[in-house]
RNA sequence: GCGCUCGUAGCUCAAUGGAUAGAGCAUCUGACUACGGAUCAGAAGGUUGGGGGUUCGACUCCCUCCGAGCGCGCCA
């Protein structure tokens, strides 16, 4: 238990309860500008009991045993001001130096979670409207995974549908030895190649019907054809991957022809709950609480008038599939908001039919868009998506220029793998450092910028205190069992800091929010800095203060390196 | 029309219902032969879109209005 707020919790709880005259009466200790900590749970408790708050909270501090561990006094209305004794954190930040987990708690109630991320489209090029979903789901995944969770990745690719006639068609057509070619040519002007021809050529449109119905029956040389589509749309993705440093891998490919045949099933199975309806000729299942434009019932349509399962089958399929087969009692859908309602109703008749029940749930991660400067949807100058790899190359090269430029003397091999990891984490972080509930502006020279909320920014702080040890020919490892002592207002603010590591990424995970995670690692750099600046620590005045700085130099280090991995982000030891 | 999301300093963003709403950029003042100045210390900048309500206490919850974006029956 690194966590000073647990241990302050811990040491007032019971004398809360004594005042209380009943268990479980919730301190509430939280983190403070005006102290280290601060209870606030005299607040609530004055009102059952009737008295006044500070009375109540003078009655818990008579009552409460914080030897070695605080002061405290009573502040405003009723709050409890906490300060820590220095002693005390600093056996806190050695036991966080001693845990490879660096304080970070285990999940109380591990789970087996499917995180639904990325989902490109086959024989389509990922754009700019991937990012979002591929970057925050990645990091959420190394969060999840951290904490003891049995993540299962799901990428839900577009790979089943009508639109599959006409590109399978259109690759006999082209003779399958020229899908090898596809990666290297533009995945998109194949798509709309196929597009034209079916929309020109009766012929054309005819045999790519065809084609669906090949596809129902699997006929081999179609399928063929289909996993050659497949193929070489995931080398694309792979790249993407590979050198946008996600953990999505083949293994994790679950697309939508997975589906295909539980489609007819969750149809059934609606049937015999009782909750389809005809809408219209089409089959239908009403959710309470959802409304069209005159204010009548909404429908969630799972076959077509024409016999045909819609997207809402599919993901409902999904649900039950990743229930029923894989196990998971947590689905989240790292999907944009302007899903939200559509994935309402999947989840509510999901749950209607029984499949998605406690403690089965699901939760939509969603996200805003990505804006240009002009605060519009970024777009590419001829109106056109933004080629998502285009600007995952722009980030590489233009963090390898950074690095050019500010450290020429670096080995060029060296320049270009740290230039990759200052460019990619740049636009990861960007994207993660913002509520991602919300819109935000994407621009390369803030995102690249080594001052304020950015990856440089962190990753400059990581590379100068490697720089300390490095310079000093000091083992990293050969410090970490220094209990610091915190003289210095610098190193008590700062060790703090490292302390709250733990709770951060709890955070982080409890709201599905890894910007909560980036707002504490930009406040440890910041605080590291300041203590960098106002406290030498190879010159340090003695030997025990040189070996405490040390220590607290090389927690700070692993921490950082440590977070900025759980988005996804290198921290080289060197820029 | 209905629904969802968003609205915080000039700009880009933070802030479990807790005291005086915090950072970075830009602006202004200071501090250097630097354990990496890609820095630090400080100043200035706010009716948290407007108005009501709940609460001991509201950026946060509720209502209402304004503004922006996105959805709203057989595409995914």
């Amino acid at each position: 238990m690194a966590d000073p707020l647990d241990v302050l919790t811990a040491r007032l709880q019971p004398a809360f309860d004594a005042v209380a005259g009943a268990p479980g009466t919730d301190p509430v200790v939280r983190p403070s500008d005006r102290a280290d900590a601060q209870a606030n749970g005299a607040l609530a408790l004055a009102k059952s009991l009737g008295r006044t708050p500070r009375d109540v909270a003078r009655a818990v501090l008579d009552a409460a045993d914080l030897v070695g561990v605080a002061t405290a006094e009573i502040a405003g209305p009723g709050f409890i001001n906490l300060s820590l004794e220095a002693s005390f954190i600093g056996s806190l930040v050695a036991d966080v130096a001693a845990d490879a987990r660096l304080g970070i708690a285990p999940a109380r109630h591990p789970e087996r979670v499917v995180v639904d991320y990325s989902a490109p489209n086959v024989a389509k090029e990922m754009h700019i409207g991937h990012l979002r979903t591929t970057v925050i789901g990645d990091a959420l995944v190394r969060m999840l995974v951290v904490v003891g969770h049995d993540v299962v990745r799901e990428n839900h690719i577009g790979d089943w549908g009508r639109p599959f006639g006409m590109l399978i068609e259109h690759l006999a057509e082209l003779g399958p030895e020229r899908a090898e070619s596809l990666v290297l040519g533009d995945l998109d002007a194949f798509y709309k190649d196929a597009t034209t021809a079916f929309e020109e050529d009766p012929d054309f449109q005819e045999r790519a019907r065809r084609r669906v119905v090949l596809m129902q029956r699997r006929d081999p040389e179609t399928m063929a054809l289909w996993q050659a589509l497949i193929a070489q749309s995931a080398h694309h993705w792979n790249d993407v991957y590979r050198k946008l440093g996600v953990l999505l891998t083949d293994d994790d490919l679950a697309g939508e022809s997975r589906y295909d045949a539980l489609m007819p099933v969750v149809v059934e199975r609606l049937r015999a709950a009782g909750l389809l309806e005809e809408s219209d000729g089409a089959e239908v299942v009403f959710p309470p609480g959802f409304t069209n434009r005159e204010g009548e019932p909404l429908p969630l349509i799972v076959r077509s008038r024409a016999g045909a399962y819609t997207y809402a089958t599919s993901d409902l399929a999904c649900v039950v599939d990743r229930v029923e087969r894989v196990g998971a009692t947590w689905l989240l859908y790292v999907v944009g908001n302007e899903q939200s309602q559509h994935l309402a109703m999947v989840f509510a008749v999901a749950t209607m039919a029984g499949w998605l029940v406690p403690p089965a749930h699901a939760e939509h991660a969603g996200f805003g868009l990505v804006l240009g400067t002009d605060r519009k949807r970024l777009r590419s100058r001829s109106g056109e998506p933004v080629r998502f790899i285009e600007v995952i190359d722009e980030a590489i090269d233009r963090g390898v220029a950074a690095v050019v430029a500010k450290n020429p003397e670096l080995p060029a091999e060296q320049q270009l793998a740290v230039g990759h990891a200052v460019g990619i984490g740049a636009l990861k972080y960007a994207d993660l450092s913002t509520d991602r509930a919300r819109d935000y502006v994407f621009d390369w020279d803030r995102m690249l910028s080594f001052d304020g909320n950015t990856a440089p920014y962190l990753q400059y702080a990581h590379a100068r205190i490697c720089s300390i040890f490095r310079r000093a020919g000091i083992e990293r490892a050969d410090v970490r069992t220094t209990v610091p002592e915190l003289a210095e207002v610098q190193e008590r603010t700062l060790a703090m800091k490292v302390l709250g590591y733990g709770s951060a990424v709890t955070e982080a995970i409890d709201r599905s929010s890894p910007h909560r995670l980036c707002t504490y690692l930009y406040e440890l750099a910041s605080d590291f800095t300041a203590f960098y600046e106002h406290c030498p620590v190879l010159t340090a005045p003695d030997a025990g203060t040189r070996a405490s700085r040390l220590a607290l130099s090389d927690v700070t280090a692993r921490v950082l390196a440590h977070g900025l991995e759980l988005l996804g982000i290198g921290a080289p030891e060197q820029l």
